[in-house]
RNA sequence: GCGGGUGUGGUGGAAUGGUAGACACAUCAGACUUAAAAUCUGAAGGGGUUCGCCCCGUGCGGGUUCGAGUCCCGCCACCCGUACCA
């Protein structure tokens, strides 16, 4: 008997489904299916969560091709970004070549794996021919007036002179200079992404094929409160101010406000520096450190008293301050502080010894505030203490409501609906990206790059020796003639942010070559995306961004109507995280080592001997070298093992913590499922009584591998399928019940492994490729059993079970249980205090 | 800090509020073999046992229920995101 040789089978299947053309998505009169992964970054070598990534993808599109769907599986590459920069700089390359050459490695790794991609619609988001259209949709955007100009902070490194992006932060301080990174303001590009903050939260809803964790994420980074929007008057004007707007999520503590605080950036604040060096030196401190919210939230809560103080509508003044912690792009950016029900300002009044006043107490105990803030549920009823709207006893919602009632009939201030949701910044300082068509004219300003001259290419002519953008210092790229006058002017140096380049991506695979961003009767044909697919790490921005684009490019005619929402389902695939291996250079920085590269069992590194310091299991990433190779799997058993590897066992929405060990044992039971049919292939036994039980077994199979791969639940599908060939396998039916149920059993794992599914199906006789081959249904008949096995418990704990039919009556299954040994036993010849049965489920005998 | 999630044997995990541990991995035992590999068969949560069974057990502490891994409250640990990593 040969074993299974999937280094033969393998290409010879994936040769015979490219010369039938069997993946290529055609618009036909079939239901059409879009299935999509998100694109992978072409960092160098695929990983296991990419393999994992494009398996469920490819499970799905398999499914739904043989169930009678067009199907549309496009792949392509998100191609810009700093990585490639970062390769230039350390090793003196090209960050095109760079990308390229990895877009090749990656395309060759992942070729192996047998995907039912449509190969022809692959492109990069680097090619020329799709920027250009990103830059086409940029100008009709900005023509919508879908963006604008606004100053934003940017980290920026005072020694190498250049932004930094977040990550290249660490600890306050820039990765290559080591100085500590200041918050500077730039004149940047935005998209007007706020203007639509309502309509995003309200598409939420609509999303019922979306993880409801994802939409309570969206939800809760659009943000949407109603608050109050007052001002305080200053007790003497300065500086042109007379007073100042707050806005506070929190109108009905006001009788708590004991400071007014107001940004480092505020225009008050900024009036008064002028004439307060203190108030210079305080700002210029707290600008220090990078510009992510958890820096700004963690970092200590500082403040400068101006002297300046407010008249309180409710009697006295409160002092103004400059903090830290307000942040100028929130509201109105300036506060009222309330210590007693906020934690922050009380740790802040503690600080600066300014006074704590409750506002309400809890319903049941007078307790006063002293260390920490009382801060229930805004749903909570709580007591209060002289409420400004003349409340005693209401939650914190109603009395927020109530207040600002309050003080707009008094003319305080208005009801204001604000959004955390802020608009998105797309200028980036650096070369490899998308350049933004706009030219800076002395005479017309900006001015939006002609059509007929995109794509502004990108030179190729650059180096990475010295920090900066080489856009801005290339000698003669940034000249130009001014698309309106004529004249001499200069192109914009910043490129586009990456999520722009992958905001759209998925609209561009329905007409990857046209001549214009999409072609709408093919979007109309292809979109929306049926099934989308990728890790949960892109549940807020790249998704609310391309819900985002989805409707700019409606707005500007890219898109057809119905495609507000372009992904109908999603899923998210959990991290694959793995360990973290490191030992120190001699000035203590971590050096990070491969897994392949350390031997586990001393821990130290094999090369030196070294010893080595393990971190916790994260997220893989190149950075930190804790990445696993997927390619000796595929190389030692096959691209079916590794498939069927990665699906079995864990949950896809969960995380896993990637190890290899059992890879052999899967390669293992598809040489096992090859023997059966071998063995099936030649046997000859008559029909006999076995074969009912097998068809029983069969529809079952169907039902349970079919529920499992709609439910994204391909573990269990996995397990099924390893329980129906072990049936199969001790199945004592005759020959052409087995052939019959061989054939299912190649059916239902042909999704997984396709190859394998392929052999076994033309050894059955199967007709054709066995991915064309119509998806089985289950004998509905078959699926019913006449007598069910019911447990019996005895106080909630199971002591017994009896057998009974499908329907039998209550009363039947009560009189049963009464002669049950181990009820009787228990009883000891009383009667049970409660007698519970459920039909088809369970008894319990309370005694 | 804030938002979201996860936690079950040695391991990955299964379980519409109803038999906790399906299905696998690793382990052990047996068959086949001169031997090994491969293959096949079987055992197995922990502890106790008079071998009938009994007790304990789903991160921790409470609660609801005839019945809780599942629902509620309070913790702990870890993971993801936190707007310039992609």
């Amino acid at each position: 008997m040969s074993r299974y040789d999937a280094a033969a089978t393998e290409p010879k299947w994936q040769a015979a489904w490219d010369k039938a053309d069997l993946f290529l998505a055609r618009r036909t009169d079939q239901p059409k299916y879009y299935v999509l992964e998100m694109f992978p970054y072409p960092s160098g070598r695929i990983h296991i969560g990419h393999v994992r990534n494009y398996t469920m993808g490819d499970v799905i599109a398999r499914y739904k091709m043989s169930c009678g769907f067009s199907v549309l599986h496009p792949m392509g590459w998100d191609a810009f970004g700093m990585p490639a920069e970062n390769a230039a700089m350390a090793s003196g390359g090209h960050p095109k070549d760079w990308t390229y050459d990895n877009i090749s490695v990656m395309r060759g790794q992942m070729k192996p794996l047998g995907l039912s991609i449509d190969w022809t619609r692959e492109f990069a988001t680097c090619d020329p021919e799709y920027y250009g259209q990103q830059q086409a949709l940029f100008l009709d955007m900005l023509e919508a007036g879908l963006v604008y100009r606004k100053p934003a902070i940017v980290n920026w490194d005072p020694v190498d002179m250049t932004v930094l992006a977040n990550e290249q932060v660490i600890d306050g301080k820039g990765w290559r200079s080591g100085a500590e990174v200041e918050r500077k303001e730039l004149t940047q590009w935005a998209f007007a992404i706020s203007d639509m903050a309502e309509e995003l939260l309200d598409g939420l809803k609509g999303l019922d094929d979306w993880p409801e964790k994802v939409r309570l994420m969206q939800e809760n980074w659009i943000g949407k409160s109603r608050g109050l929007q007052m001002t305080f008057a200053l007790s003497a004007p300065v500086g042109g101010h007379d007073g100042i707007e707050i806005y506070t999520t929190r109108p009905d503590t006001l009788r708590g406000a004991s400071f007014i605080a107001i940004a480092p950036e505020h225009p008050l604040a900024k009036a008064l520096a002028e004439e307060d060096a203190d108030l210079v030196a305080f700002a210029t401190d707290v600008r220090k450190g990078g510009t992510t919210e958890e820096a700004l939230e963690k970092a200590e809560k500082r403040g400068y008293d101006t002297g300046l103080t407010v008249e309180n509508p409710l009697g006295g003044t409160l002092p103004v301050w400059v903090a830290n912690f307000v942040l100028m792009d929130y509201g109105t950016g300036a506060i009222f502080g309330c210590p007693a029900h906020d934690q922050r300002d009380l740790d802040f009044a503690r600080k600066y010894d300014l006074p704590v006043t409750d506002t309400f107490v809890a319903l049941d105990d007078d307790a006063r505030v002293t260390n920490t803030a009382f801060t229930p549920p805004k749903t909570d009823r709580v007591r209060w203490i002289d409420q400004p709207a003349g409340l005693t006893e209401a939650t914190g919602q109603e009395a927020i409501d109530a207040t600002i009632d309050w003080a707009e009939a008094k003319g305080l201030g208005t009801g204001k609906v604000q959004y955390r949701l802020r608009d998105w910044g797309l200028s980036r300082q650096r070369y490899w990206g998308c350049p933004i068509p706009v030219v800076h004219c002395d005479d017309c300003g900006v001015v939006p790059e002609a059509k007929e001259n995109l794509p502004v290419r990108l030179p190729d002519d650059v180096t990475f020796d010295v920090p900066g953008n080489p856009l801005d210092r290339h000698p003669t790229w940034r000249e130009c003639a001014c698309p309106k006058c004529g004249k001499p002017a200069r192109r914009e140096t910043d490129t586009m942010d990456t999520f722009v380049d992958s905001s759209w991506y998925f609209a561009r695979f329905t007409a990857p070559r046209a001549e214009t961003p999409t072609d709408v009767d093919d979007a109309a044909y292809w979109m929306n995306v049926d099934q989308y697919i990728g890790g949960v790490e892109h549940a807020i921005l790249h998704l609310l961004y391309s819900r985002f684009f989805a409707r700019a490019m409606q707005k500007t005619g890219h898109l057809p109507q119905g495609t507000e929402e372009p992904f109908d389902a999603l899923f998210t695939q959990g991290m694959v995280t793995h360990a973290i291996y490191s030992t120190k250079d001699d000035k203590g920085r971590d050096v990070y080592h491969l897994p392949e590269d350390v031997d586990l069992d001393t821990k130290t590194l094999r090369a030196t001997g070294e010893p080595i310091t393990v971190t916790p299991p994260v997220k893989m990433s190149k950075s930190k070298k804790n990445v696993v190779d997927p390619m000796d799997i595929i190389a030692t058993y096959g691209a079916d093992t590794a498939r069927w590897f990665v699906l079995s066992d864990s949950p896809p929405e969960r995380d896993v913590e990637w190890t290899a060990s059992g890879a052999e044992a899967t390669a293992k039971h598809l040489a096992r499922v090859h023997r059966l049919a071998t063995d099936i292939e030649r046997a000859d036994r008559a029909a006999n009584a076995a074969d009912a039980d097998l068809a029983k077994a069969t529809a079952r199979a169907i039902q349970e591998v079919t529920d499992g791969i709609e439910g994204f639940a391909f573990n269990k599908s996995v397990a099924k399928l390893y329980e129906f060939t072990n049936t199969l396998h001790k199945s004592d039916a005759g020959a052409e019940a087995r052939r019959d149920a061989m054939k299912v059993l190649a059916q239902l794992m042909a999704p997984m492994t396709p190859h394998l599914a392929e052999e076994v199906w033309s050894m059955m006789g199967g007709e054709g490729f066995v991915v064309n081959a119509a998806w089985p249904k289950a004998d509905e008949a078959l699926l019913v059993e006449d007598t069910i096995t019911l447990p019996i418990q005895i106080n909630g704990k199971k002591k017994s079970e009896i057998e009974v039919a499908k329907d039998a009556p209550k009363p039947e299954i009560e009189a049963l249980v009464m002669q049950d040994a181990q009820v009787v036993k228990a009883l000891d010849g009383g009667q049970p205090k409660k007698l519970i049965v459920v039909p088809g489920r369970i008894v319990n005998v309370v005694v």
